[in-house]
Formats: structure tokens, sequence, C-alpha cells
DNA sequence: ATGGTCGGTCCCCGA
């Protein structure tokens, strides 16, 4: 009895169908979360992924942004398809659904935390609003006491020891002390971040960028997270970060991390 | 080494 469950930003599915399809044939896992599939809900490649035993429910939006949940197990009810706390914010952000395992029901978000640059300034502004709607509805969730699993691009560098360079992304929205502080406070209602409790090797990324030969140089930077509530976290048995799609052709620059749990 | 990389769209923007 297990459960595995992956978060990997794609970059546009259009342009990554052949290496997401490839990547779920060979990983497998039960749930998928993407994030950034940039296209409508009607363009979604939705067939090609069913084929593969998957339940697709996305929410998209075109060119930029837009998540999807993928899962072998039914999906008993999309529980949400935006963020709340906002009803002006029509970005493709958040999707969040109720899945059934064999132990019964898990809660899943696919989550797009915005990057927020150049900081300070009206896009830094709108990350710390989302991440403060995103602490409120985590909170929320705790009060179901059933296993939830927050899994997406954070756009987060939790730590100096998950970049090669810290000192060269100083002021970076991805590591200001305010971006910090406001993924700790998620952590300090109740939950634990997947690959930290597991893997205390500093050093390990999710993603590479296509520039200055970041992936060959491995200068990453880990920012792909998973959140577990407390009933999700007591049954984690392993956290991998799976390098291999990162360094096929027409690569995302973001690679999957996967979870997998006794659920 | 005074550029460098992708993806989507409309001639530039976001990452």
């Amino acid at each position: 009895m297990s459960l595995s469950i992956a978060s990997w930003n794609v970059n546009s599915i259009k342009a990554r169908l052949p290496n997401v399809i490839e990547w779920l044939k060979e990983a497998s896992p039960d749930i998928a979360c993407l994030q950034e599939i940039k296209t409508v809900d009607d363009a979604f490649p939705r067939l090609e992924i069913e084929e593969l035993g998957y339940n697709v429910e996305t929410v998209g939006q075109k060119s930029y942004n837009g998540v999807a949940l993928l899962s072998k197990k039914p999906i008993e009810e999309v529980a949400l398809r935006a963020l709340p706390g906002d009803d002006e914010d029509e970005q493709a952000r958040y999707i969040e659904a109720v899945i059934s395992a064999d132990t019964g029901p898990v809660r899943v978000a696919s989550i797009y935390l915005p990057n927020g640059n150049p900081a300070p300034g009206p896009k830094y502004d709108y990350k710390l609003a989302w991440m403060e709607r995103l602490r409120n509805r985590a909170e929320a969730l705790l009060s179901f006491e059933e296993p939830v699993i927050l899994a997406g691009d954070y756009n987060i560098i939790p730590r100096d020891d998950d970049v090669h360079d810290a000192a060269a992304w100083e002021g970076d929205a991805l590591i200001r002390p305010q971006s910090r502080a406001a993924f700790s406070a998620i952590k300090w209602l109740g939950y634990t971040e997947a690959f930290e409790q597991i893997d205390g090797r500093g050093h390990q990324y999710t993603f590479w960028d296509y520039q200055a030969g970041a992936w060959p140089k491995n200068n990453g930077i880990r920012i792909d997270h998973l959140l577990l509530s407390p009933q999700a976290a007591d049954t984690l048995e392993a956290v991998e970060i799976d390098k291999g799609p990162r360094g096929k052709e027409k690569a995302s620059d973001h690679t999957p991390i996967i979870g997998r749990f006794a659920l």
C-alpha cells in the first residue's frame, strides 16, 4: 500500500508533451501535479494523458501559468479551482482535489506560486499577498484532519543550502527574508516540507536556468516542494528529486520531485 | 568571450 505523488513545472504542456508522456510511463506516479501548462483547458492534451491511465483536471490560462492534476486514483471532487481570498485574481495558479486512495481520501493541491520578481514592486506585493492567502487556506485545511499534500512550484528557496550560491541571489524574490518568512509561516501552522524532512543533504536542486550553462554546471535552486499536513507527514516514506527529465532534449527548466506515502 | 535561453505570442514579455 503505497501512493506516489509528484510535482513538476513542465513549462508548457504543448512544448513538453513527448517528455511528459515518456516520464509518466517511466516514473508512473499515482498522482502528478503539473504547473505552467500555459494553455487553456480545451487545448490541454487530455486524451494522450488519459490513455496512460490518468484522470485529468486542469485550471488553464492562455500563455501564462496554468495547473493540472493527474491521478490514477479516482478524483472524488475538485474542491477549488482558485485560491480563495481575492475575487479579482484571474491567474491560474491553484487547483485542489480530493482523491480516493486505498486508505481513504487524500487532499492534493497543485500550486504555482508567483515568482515575484522584480522585488520590490507590484509583482512582489502580489507574491506576498498570494502567500498570505495560501497560508489561510492551509490553515483551514488542517481542521479536516486528513492527509493533505500541497505540491508545487513555490518559487521559494527555503535555505541557503538550497542554492549553489546564495550570495548571487541576494535581493531576489525567491530568497528574500520576507519570502522565506511567508513560507515558514505555512510550515509553522503544522506542515512538514517533505524533502527537508527526509533528505538532510543540501544542494539538491529542482530547477536549473536555461541560461549560462546552469544545468551542466549544476547551478540550481530547490524551489519545488511538497508541504504535508500531519496526517500526510506521518505516512511519508521517501522523497526523490528525479533529475532524469532535466537532462533530456527539449527539457523543462524544472525537474520532478516525487514523494511516496503509506496511503 | 560586452552575449548568453526558452516558450508563447504578435514585433516583446515572463521566467
